[in-house]
RNA sequence: GCUGGAGUGGUGGAAUGGCAUACACGCUGGUCUCAAAAACCAGUAGCCGAAAGGCUGUGUGGGUUCAACUCCCACCUCCAGCACCA
């Protein structure tokens, strides 16, 4: 489609960018943080080529940092790039460009796409995470993490990507993939480095409540992942050994149904258990069958559960029942103790498992609506209940008896309360060669020393054959791994391994405050005046990884007296995803929209507009072109507005006696405009309800026009309707704002200007239009004066001809009247 | 399976107890034009009707209320996260 051009934009938007650096619009003193507004966009990762999809975030942050810069605050909008990681090491694989260069590419054309959609930073605050002022800091938190008992080794089985050849936190496992590739995970057991988020578990959850202006949709995706569960740890004697088994349950009402017990394949003390037993080969090579089943596979519900008796019976310790000890593929390792009591009768995995081994099952909780009969029951009855075949419990309702038996255990000793979590400790080591190296030395005489601050960085050799082979690229530059040890000065070693990326944007937004700082990661005094950030801005695909461990380092920092605050982030928005055909914009798919060929043809504004009219910005979002078309029409629009304005001719001064109604109008719809714009951007980030105010207020405005030729008044309100335009618009597309606020003489750049506020007095209306009703339906339609009393309203609608009509022959029950609004006659 | 979120014209969406469909896209007709584009004007939920007007209508079925897209109960569908978590 040919396309007329409808204003200048081509001329317009380089001019006001080149104007906000050179008057430093967005650059921030940090000395001065009264009225600080810190507004934060999550850093990308630096990839080729933004899409109009990418771009949401990034134009929703530019509007409210304008917005908030026009409220009068500081405005602080960082923006840096998180820099390591996988696809540039892959890429440099193929046979690109080493990552480095590739990188440092990819941010120069990121930011040329910013500096063209008119998107404004703080550039001088810019953080690359893979430069070494940067990682050297990365580096500094791990060793304080160490030094604090909080990072660790150990030798763990782990989720192996084969394709990528390197491990993955339980986070990055995707329905059982690797989340960049897809690949099926296997299982590897290797020495890793772990980080003990687990520690801060209660506190990850309870802190929560702290997060009032997070959405709910995060915060419950968080409460899930950590996962906490309230329950009684129970020991159980084995019979005829010292060894005690202890298990986990949420459900000790049903203690007296536990008719086996079961240890997943993995357990410590499977070995030991059937050393004796007479097929003990055949057992071992049993549990050994199921242990190499992947934990995939394993982790299906829909697999077979199987196991096998190992010989060996445990003694319950309320009743010295003697029941038998399975080992079972369903039971986890990593969850709980790795032994569970099973109570077929109310549990379904345990019933299912109970129908299958022909194990007994007794029902121990009655259902209060049909009694169970253990041996005709279909599933697990796993609601609440009445206690029988309990004991002194029998009778109680199994809500009572959860706390009463609880109470029983720890006072007999049998076993206490206890939480679990689904949480595990974040595993950071990376068999790969684009990430910061783990600051850790190994000595043959002092073992694993860390490397001291003042050795810090420890520099990613440029010089490796980072083709993944599983062993970690590091390891293959010699003058990398060999080294002295801090502690004996003897020969050491270097570990390889580098940090999951995720450790790299857990602080970088404390960064910013300082990030020139060469003797410290960031100032704590300035970062505990700027911090916690005011709005932060990013992908809901971030709401439980970046999300939770940032929550977890700020609080580790908190802790070592670094920061005084326990959470980063005050509020968060996050937006929805841009769609196209139905799908998420990905080069793969081949959906993408490039705004560079957008902002060519209607200029940046438009793009800007479209992208935050598009709907609810937290909702997911259908790209389509005909919408851009639609929000390129409404600027030329406004565009016109302003010369034809200017053209009216000047009416005759005898005509001025008073405003007109249509003058009255005009400025009630300015006023009212100036509303709802404040009180969308305010109440929340109604960006597409705003600008739909403001359309209806230059359709209206464009609607007075005629009248303007011949009435003063209306002249005089239209030109301050017009100027309001521009101001409340502003934010969404700052470009031809501040043309047009020049055009109309103003000689400050308009993000200087204050924003506006209405004037109550306007908002006042002298008649109102009352909504007739008869028994509910609309029946007409009434003017009246708006200080009118109910009592002659309600005269006024019995007089009315078609309520009159209606009600002919008919009793009145009743007449509802909601003042300035509607009138319901209800008839009998 | 569990936990959330959503379901409104041809389309994106607006309205959180009080006029359902604001605003925009698309479409139809018109003005201007040799023609087109752009711009401007009018129309645009469905059904009946020549019209006036009437009836129906916010996923489905019930309920509360003078009044329900909005609140309550049950269900259906879609999306997202989690999922043998004891």
């Amino acid at each position: 489609m040919k396309t007329e051009k409808l204003y200048p934009f081509n001329e317009i938007e380089p001019k006001w960018q080149k104007f906000w650096r050179q008057n430093r619009l967005f650059n921030v003193d940090t000395a001065d943080a009264k009225n600080k507004y810190y507004c934060l966009m999550m850093f990308p990762y630096p990839s080729a080529a933004l899409h109009v999809g990418h771009g949401r975030n990034y134009i929703i942050g530019d509007a409210v940092a304008r917005y908030k810069m026009m409220r009068g605050f500081n405005v602080l909008t960082p923006m840096g790039f998180d820099a390591f990681g996988l696809p540039a090491e892959n890429a440099a694989i193929k046979g690109a460009l080493h990552p480095e260069e590739s990188t440092l590419g990819n941010i120069r054309t990121m930011k040329e796409q910013f500096n063209k959609w008119g998107v404004e930073y703080d550039w001088e605050r810019e953080v690359i995470s893979c430069m070494p002022d940067y990682y050297k800091w990365t580096q500094w938190i791990f060793a304080k993490l160490y030094e604090k008992g909080l990072a660790y080794k150990k030798k763990a089985f782990v989720n192996w990507c084969p394709s990528c050849k390197t491990v993955l936190a339980n986070e990055q496992v995707v329905d059982g993939g690797c989340e960049r590739c897809s690949t099926e995970v296997t299982q590897k057991d290797l020495e890793q480095w772990f980080l003990r988020i687990t520690h801060y578990a209660p506190r990850l959850l309870k802190d929560m409540g702290k997060l009032a202006e997070w959405p709910e949709r995060v915060k419950i995706m968080q409460r899930n992942w950590i996962g906490e569960s309230r329950g009684v740890e129970i020991d159980f004697r084995i019979d005829g050994m010292e060894d005690v088994l202890r298990c986990f349950t949420t459900r000790v009402d049903t203690i007296y149904g536990a008719t086996f017990m079961a240890l997943a394949p993995e357990h410590p003390l499977v070995s030991k258990l059937i050393k004796e037993a007479k097929d003990e080969e055949k057992l071992s090579r049993e549990i050994q069958r199921m242990r190499n089943e992947s934990k995939i596979a394993r982790s299906d519900a829909d697999v077979e559960k199987e196991g096998v008796f190992t010989g060996r019976y445990v003694i319950n310790p309320v009743n010295g029942a003697k029941i038998p000890l399975w080992v079972a593929n369903y039971i986890l390792m990593e969850y709980g103790t790795g032994a569970i009591m099973a109570v077929p009768a109310h549990d379904q995995r345990d019933f299912d498992f109970a129908k299958k081994y022909d194990l007994p099952i007794v029902v121990v909780i009655d259902d209060p609506k049909s009694p169970l009969d253990a041996n005709s029951m279909k599933e697990a009855y796993v609601g609440e209940g009445v206690m029988a075949n309990s004991a002194q419990f029998n009778g109680l309702s199994s809500t009572d008896a959860v706390e009463r038996i609880a109470d029983y255990f720890e006072e007999k000793k049998f076993g206490k309360r206890s939480v679990q979590y689904k949480l595990r400790d974040w595993l950071i080591s990376r068999q790969r060669y684009w990430g910061a190296p783990i600051p850790i030395i190994y000595c043959r005489e002092c073992g694993i020393v860390p490397v001291p601050e003042k050795d810090l960085p420890v520099l990613l050799p440029h010089d490796v054959e980072f083709r993944p082979t599983g062993e970690s690229p590091l390891k293959s530059s010699s003058r990398f791994v060999n080294t002295k040890c801090p502690k004996c000065a003897g020969p050491a070693t270097r570990e390889t391994d580098t940090m999951d990326t995720f450790v790299d944007s857990s602080w970088y937004y404390l960064r910013y405050i300082t990030p020139k700082l060469n003797d410290k990661p960031f100032d704590p005094a300035l970062v505990n005046r700027w911090l916690p950030v005011d709005q932060y801005i990013g992908g809901v695909e971030h709401a439980i990884l970046h999300l939770l461990y940032s929550r977890f380092i700020t609080k580790f920092l908190c802790d070592i007296g670094w920061v005084s605050f326990d959470e980063p982030f005050g509020r968060l928005f996050t937006q929805g995803m841009i769609t196209k055909n139905g799908v998420k914009m990905s080069k793969s798919k081949g959906n993408t929209v490039s705004p560079d060929e957008l902002i060519n043809k209607y200029g940046a504004d438009t793009v800007r507009l479209y992208t935050l009219f598009i709907g609810p910005p937290e909702k997911d979002a259908e790209w389509s072109d005909r919408g851009v078309e639609g929000a390129y029409r409404f600027l030329g629009r406004v565009w016109r507005l302003l010369e034809k304005g200017h053209r009216v001719p000047r009416p005759t001064p005898h005509q001025s006696q008073g405003p007109s109604k249509e003058a009255i109008d005009l400025k009630r719809k300015t006023h009212q405009t100036i509303k709802k714009v404040t009180e969308d951007l305010d109440g929340g980030f109604h960006f597409n309800t705003a600008i739909s105010a403001v359309m209806e207020l230059v359709n209206q405005s464009y609607d007075s026009l005629p009248h303007a030729e011949s009435d003063a008044s209306v002249r005089a309100v239209l030109s301050a309707a017009v100027e309001m335009v521009v101001l409340l618009i502003s934010p969404f597309v700052p470009h031809i704002s501040e043309e047009m606020w020049q055009r109309l003489g103003k000689k400050s750049s308009i993000f200087k200007v204050a924003w506006p506020s209405y004037d109550a007095s306007a908002l006042a209306e002298q008649t109102v239009t009352i909504v007739v009703q008869v028994n509910g339906k609309v029946r007409s339609r009434l003017e009246a004066p708006s200080d009118i009393s109910d009592a002659e309203l309600k005269e006024m609608v019995m007089a009315d001809p078609k309520v009159l009509q209606y009600a002919q022959g008919k009793a009145i029950k009743d007449i509802v009247v909601v003042p300035k609004k509607l009138v319901n006659v209800v008839l009998a």
